[in-house]
DNA sequence: GCCAAAAGTTAGACAAGGCTAACAATCTGC
DNA sequence: GCAGATTGTTAGCCTTGTCTAACTTTTGGC
């Protein structure tokens, strides 16, 4: 389900040359990378507009740590994709798409940060590790990590 | 020690704007995946010495799965920051920069694989997770994934 | 020792994701 | 209801990381 939006919203990358498991590994992490920023904006424009009642693009600069005229690009490319839509000089609302998006990555956070927390780890450490971590995790390691922190 | 390494290696970062918690996990998020490939490489490289005596490029494109033409480039800006020398035609040589943050990502790398092994993943998919994961772990996660690995 | 194949390089294109500078629209306080 | 502050946009630049096409160098088989 989750993985069908994630592949909509790729680009192809060109299959794997040969058949090597390192080299497809790598090309797995490329394709990680290719939709983190798209991810953290999305769950961060949900966050936003659930706390705020809307998402402004200044507050998105401010909470990612960017140039206003960065997130202006970076909404054209997710307006593009389909993630969000918008008009001129007003805040941004998520597409039904987005919107499933944004919720599988708010699980995936949620579940990484009390998996880190549980394994000992101080809640600020958590939370900045778990930003890296939380798109690198497979369904099965995932499954593992809220296995473990909801052990009694 | 290695993190001097890391910051060295690192155009700076334009200092956090806001004492904003959020926008500074981000932008150290962006400084990990800038780092990224580079560790990779170097990872790669140092293993392909070790294990074919040499490491060529062409043995690289085929591990990264990356084509012959991106492996110039990059490897160009990968002695331009001092972690390789090479001639050419010839093949590639770490400095002692570059074995020194080899041996760090190996270290990491082989912390984190153990861990989600220990933590009951299978061996395949720990070590492409492993590949994602390992740029994004503290030193404090780290230490705390190496005692669970560990631990009797 | 030559010549084809393999390996490496160079040139040039393109998208993403940053930035600054300059301009346009909206909001707000009086 | 207008002026100044805030917010948003546009234009243009830079680097990274990918590609293909075309060229050069090295290597290896006979």
């Amino acid at each position: 389900m989750t993985n069908v939006d994630l592949q909509k919203i790729n680009a192809v990358e060109p299959e794997a040359r040969a058949g090597d498991a390192r080299a497809e590994a790598f090309q797995g992490v490329r394709v990680a990378r290719r939709n983190e920023l798209a991810e953290d904006y999305v769950e961060l424009i949900a966050e936003l507009i659930h706390n705020q009642g809307e998402a402004r693009p200044v507050d998105i600069a401010t909470k990612m740590g960017v140039t206003a005229p960065t997130v202006a690009k970076t909404l054209g490319r997710l307006a593009r994709d389909g993630l969000i839509t918008r008009a001129k000089y007003r805040s941004v609302f998520l597409t039904e798409e987005g919107r499933a998006l944004a919720k599988e990555c708010r699980h995936r956070h949620e579940i990484v940060l009390r998996f880190l927390i549980r394994l000992g780890l101080d809640p600020e450490t958590a939370e900045h590790d778990a930003e890296g971590i939380e798109h690198h995790v497979s369904e099965r390691t995932l499954a593992l990590f809220a296995a473990f922190a909801n052990r009694s």
